[in-house]
Parts: C-alpha cells; sequence; structure tokens
DNA sequence: CTGTTAGCGCATTCAC
DNA sequence: GTGAATGCGCTAACAG
C-alpha cells in the first residue's frame, strides 16, 4: 500500500511549483532545461501515476468523438460494441465526452465514405472506427494523422495506419478453432462444409477469409484437407438457400459438420431444423439473438464470440487516456480472447457485463 | 449525451444547500423532514448519478480492507483472485485502502479459524471473504454482520449470511459442461471418469461436490449413468497414483474421458503421457501455469475457466461503492461466465487481461 | 520561463 | 437544521 506521490510532492522535491510539474507532466513546452531535468529525475525515483479521473474534473475541456462503425443493432455484434462504448462512457462519466455516432452500412462503401468525410468535418478530437473498406479506412486515417488526431479500431485492424490501439480477434485462429470443434465431435471419415454467405458487398469479407483460411489449415494439418466441402446460401432467400442447401447435403451425404463463417448460423439452423436433419453438427460466430435461440433451441451446437462489449469499452478507454496524456504512445493492440459458447454455458455469457 | 447533475444543482432545485444535499445522500440525518422531501422530489425526477472518483479525493479517509482467502499462488487460481483485487487497487488509486491479506491454509481449519479471529481483531471497514470452511466463515459473517461491516465473497457463497455482493460459478453447470465435453468428442458407447483427488481435508470439497454432481447429473439425463465410473488419486503420491490409476484403466479399457473435478489435470496429464495413452480426453479446471502446460502440450484437451481475476476485480469494486455510497442495498449474486479453453483459443486467455 | 491562484465535483467542519 | 467555507489532486489562465 504504497502512497501515491502527488504533484505537489513532486514539485516540492523538484524544488518548482507545481506549474511546471504539470507542464513537464504534458509536455507543453515552456519550462527551462534545468527545471525539466530536476523534474524528470525525481519523476524516474518517485514513479508518479496518474489520475486520470482528478484530472478529468478539473479539466473544463469537452471532447468530441466520433465513433464510425457499421450500423449498431440491439443485440447483434456491432450493437455490442456500442453496448461497450456506452459502458464506457458511463464508467468515465467524469470525462467530459461528445460522442457522436456515425454509422455507415457495411455494404456500400457509398454509405462508408460519406459517413467518413462528415467525421473530417465535424473535427473531432478523437475517433474510434469500425473498418470494413480498406482504402476508404486509409484514407481516413491518413487524415487524421495528418491532423494529430488519435484513433482506435474495433474488431479489425487496417494496414498502413496508426492508431494508437486496436482490439480485434485473430480470426485465422477462429477458423481453426472452429475446424476443431466440429472434427473432435465427429467419426474419423466425416465431412465438413463450410457455409459462406452469398451476399454482395461481402459482409466483414476480410474476417470470414481468414476464417475460412484458418479451418481450411486445420484440417490440412490433420491430413483431412480433402474432407472440406464449401457452399454458400443467401440471406435474403430463405426459400432458395434451403433447397440449395439440402441439395448440397444430399450430394454430400458424408457431411458431419456445418462451419459458418459469420453470424449467420441460424439462418442454417432453421433450415436443418425443418428438414430433420439431426446429426450435423452447427458452429458460428457472434452471440447474436438469433444464434442465442440456436443454441438454446439445441440447433447450434456452439457459438464462437470474441468479446465486441470488452472491445468497444476498451476502445473508448484508450482513447480517453489517449487524449488526457497526451503521450505519442507507441500503437498497442490487442487480441481478444475466443469465447467458446455452447448450450451450458451461454446462460451465464448473457448475464455478466465483464468489466 | 444528457449532461451529468450535479449536487450543486440539485441543491439549487430544491431550494437548499449542497450540504443538506449532501446529508440526504449519505442519509446521515439531522434534515428537516421539509427539505428531505424537497430533495427526494428533485432526485427522483433528475436521477442523479454519484462520482466515486470525485467523491474519493475529497474524503479523507482511509478504508481498512481485510482479505481472507486462501493462500495465493502466483499462477494458480487464488493468486489470480489476488491479481484482479491488485487491479482494483489500481483502478480505483483516488480511493484511499488500507488492505490486508489474511491468508489461510484451505486445508487446515484452524489456520481459517486464527486468521478468521485476527481480521476481526483488526476492525477493518470492508472484507473480501475466499470461503472454504462454511461453520468458520458463518461465525465470521455473524460478527461482521453485527457490526455493520460489509463483505463480499469470491469463488462461492456460503447460505446464512448477508454479503453485499457475491461472485461465483455455477459448479453444477460446470459438470454438466465438462460432462458434454467428453461426451461428444467419444463414440457413443465410451466410458467417462470422474477422477477426484484423494486429499485430507477435502480441497474445494463442496465445489468438487457440485460439479460431480452435474457431470453424473448429464450423464443420467443422457441415459449413461452407467457409462460413468469413478477413483481417485493421490497429489501428492505421484508413483502410487500413476498405478493406481493405470490399474483402473486396466480394468475399465472403456474410459475415453476422463473429468479432474479441480484444478489438478496436470498430474493425470502426465501420467497418461509417460504411459503414452493416447485415446482418452482429459478435461480439468482453472488456467493454471501447470494445466496451461498440459493445454499446450495436447495432453488436456479442455480446461474450464471461472474468470478468478474478474471475480477479484469486482470483489473490491463492489466493496468501494458499497463503502462509499453506504447504502443497505440488497445482496447482489453474480454467475461467473464458464471459459472454455482449449489448445487454439489458450494464447489470447492468458494475454488480455479482461478489465 | 515560473509561481500563484481559481475552480472542477464532492465531503465535511463549523459557525449561525 | 443549515449554509458557507475549506480542502482533495489536478489543470490552466494569469501575472510577473
Amino acid at each position: 500500500m504504497a502512497k501515491q506521490v502527488k504533484i505537489k510532492d513532486i514539485a516540492q522535491m523538484a524544488g518548482v511549483s507545481v506549474g511546471t510539474v504539470d507542464r513537464v507532466l504534458h509536455n507543453r513546452g515552456n519550462v527551462s532545461e534545468k527545471s525539466l531535468k530536476a523534474i524528470e529525475q525525481v519523476l524516474s525515483e518517485v514513479g508518479y501515476k496518474y489520475n486520470i479521473h482528478t484530472s478529468a474534473i478539473s479539466l473544463r475541456k469537452e471532447y468530441k468523438i466520433a465513433i464510425a462503425i457499421p450500423t449498431a443493432i440491439q443485440g447483434e455484434y456491432w450493437g455490442a460494441i456500442q453496448d461497450g462504448i456506452m459502458h464506457a462512457i458511463n464508467e468515465y462519466s467524469d470525462v467530459k465526452l461528445d460522442c457522436r455516432f456515425f454509422f455507415y452500412n457495411q455494404f456500400d462503401i457509398y454509405s462508408c465514405r460519406s459517413s467518413f468525410a462528415s467525421i473530417i468535418d465535424q473535427r473531432p478530437e478523437a475517433v474510434i472506427i469500425g473498418p470494413t473498406f480498406k482504402s476508404e479506412t486509409q484514407r481516413l486515417c491518413a487524415e487524421l494523422d495528418a491532423n494529430r488526431i488519435p484513433y482506435v479500431f474495433v474488431d479489425a485492424v487496417i494496414e498502413g495506419t496508426s492508431p494508437v490501439a486496436s482490439y480485434s480477434t485473430d480470426q485465422f485462429t477462429c477458423g481453426r478453432l472452429l475446424g476443431r470443434l466440429l472434427r473432435i465431435s465427429a467419426p474419423k471419415d466425416a465431412e465438413f462444409a463450410i457455409m459462406s454467405s452469398q451476399r454482395i458487398g461481402n459482409e466483414r469479407s476480410n474476417n470470414s477469409l481468414e476464417r475460412r483460411k484458418g479451418f481450411i489449415g486445420y484440417f490440412r494439418d490433420n491430413g483431412m484437407e480433402k474432407n472440406v466441402k464449401e457452399t454458400s446460401f443467401s440471406v435474403f432467400d430463405p426459400a432458395e438457400s434451403e433447397k440449395k442447401v439440402m441439395r448440397f447435403l444430399k450430394e454430400n451425404p458424408g457431411i458431419k459438420g456445418m462451419a459458418v463463417m459469420n453470424s449467420r448460423g441460424y439462418i442454417l439452423a432453421e433450415i436443418l431444423k425443418a428438414n430433420n436433419v439431426q446429426d450435423i453438427s452447427l458452429v458460428s460466430f457472434d452471440l447474436t439473438l438469433n444464434n442465442i435461440k440456436g443454441i438454446e433451441d439445441g440447433n447450434i451446437s456452439a457459438i464462437l464470440c470474441q468479446r465486441p462489449e470488452l472491445q468497444g469499452f476498451h476502445a473508448l478507454k484508450s482513447l480517453i487516456k489517449s487524449l488526457l496524456y497526451n503521450q505519442e504512445a507507441e500503437t498497442v493492440h490487442h487480441i481478444m480472447p475466443i469465447d467458446i459458447i455452447v448450450k451450458e454455458n451461454l446462460p451465464y455469457y448473457r448475464e455478466f457485463f465483464e468489466m
């Protein structure tokens, strides 16, 4: 229980006033070489620790924060990210924030483009980005970099950018994990299907592709590459999808597991259920309301979840720290844990908000 | 982005001074009926939200907190709980705390008794309890209740007590989940073993018993009660354990999965590995260093984890709130999520500290 | 360049 | 019973 050393203490030890210490801590210049040295000396000896909250109350400034993510629907993936952000706003309510959401349609590059453009117009002091379109994001980030506006990524990372932090999942490993979950619960010679949703614009396409690679890689590593089949279904045309999937299963009777590389597992759950297919394990992503129902009803065996609330929470938290401490820090990439959710452990994931 | 309403605002609206509002908020009396009414009226209208941190800095008081848990070893279960507590101390460093750990030997009731006795002597203002011995805990809690000292439970809940909050896991469901994990990855006629560690004093005995019940219940529900076998092993005598386990496996050649109802899975992993047993899945509890190694080496198939850091973190957090707000609130029992950890998702659980 | 000072939201003491 | 005043750790404006 070492006592926290305060700015006043440091000032005293360094033989200067609190004002000068404050200037050093926020490196906003106008400090003599001599004072600087003295203060840095003391700082390195005693290990000063900032107090965000007292700092925040004394700070009269209100920060404008822009949040650029795909349209968030309650009970779905981006809705959970939004929940996490709201939670952080609440937890750091002493930091005065003016948060604005700039939702865009993740399947419409034009919507993304115009959304990003209006962000620049708003001149925010910090930005949270849920990136979908690569070059649009890069363009936005270049602009932000030029204006020294800090930003963080949630869900995924875009190369060629320099965020304060990022919160994402190792999608490749997700794919491998999916492979493992299906394989261990099936006979040795079983076949497995990758179900991709055919959709113009490609839903979180990069993520799905990585997952697919991991999935195939897993079976390749186990000498079972030939056991992996692949087909697609439509999100919008259930009847057509049903026909297609059932035809696929008839042609591939060895299929014992299906992996849906996005959050649309529930659609296939409905199809399998309607056709009384019992011996196929279904795995998918994200704890959406539909998928929750699928698990509860026993039509989905497992869901992988990437802690979207936590991503949102920490995204805002790290931005706040960046704004208040104002220091040039290295980018920190955080890889979220991958939760495996099945019928038994489902209830407690829903209930407990994890911060 | 509704503006936070402050005490000053409330005072103004109610036509009184901040002092009076404060008296009401902390219900420490000396307020006229009329003022009280007025303030409560305003409060119910605007929904005032406390700010712990500003509250904490203005509060000169230092709180004594006693933490009574089994001896915490880094990298093991109680060590992780301690980590979470330390994390909370750090996160709420503006609240002045004098935290003292009162470790006790969870296999020695006398050590527990003397530890609990010294807590009472210390006259702490709040207590975190990791309960092992039922009546010892009940006695401590009765004493705390009598002195109106708030306390919270981690890991488990003891009946006949009235904590501020508790953070524990549904052990019965853990057992069921273990059953499921083993069953789905084995042939239909496979047999499964409950491995209990025979140890005087019974390691977290209640938890193990609940898990066992859940495990057996799961197989009963699936009409496979007869497929469940049971044996025990010693933590202290590896050679003897090895003999015993291998004999058991010879006598029960149908065994395809083993469930260790505590954190000692790694011991069996070593035995299986040493004897080149490959076709038996091993599942156990808690992300201890030994178990992590077992997963990495492929000798343990899965570990169930009950977020010990999070338990510790929230335990202290809720105590802090209880101390600062000083309101008689209902007990809140929190059931932690049960994480399933396998080789693929292991790395990211270790890395990401989840608050 | 530097020290002083007022003020942030809140708790508490102390006159009235 | 009540309100004014002081201080908590910190920031920033201001006067030197």
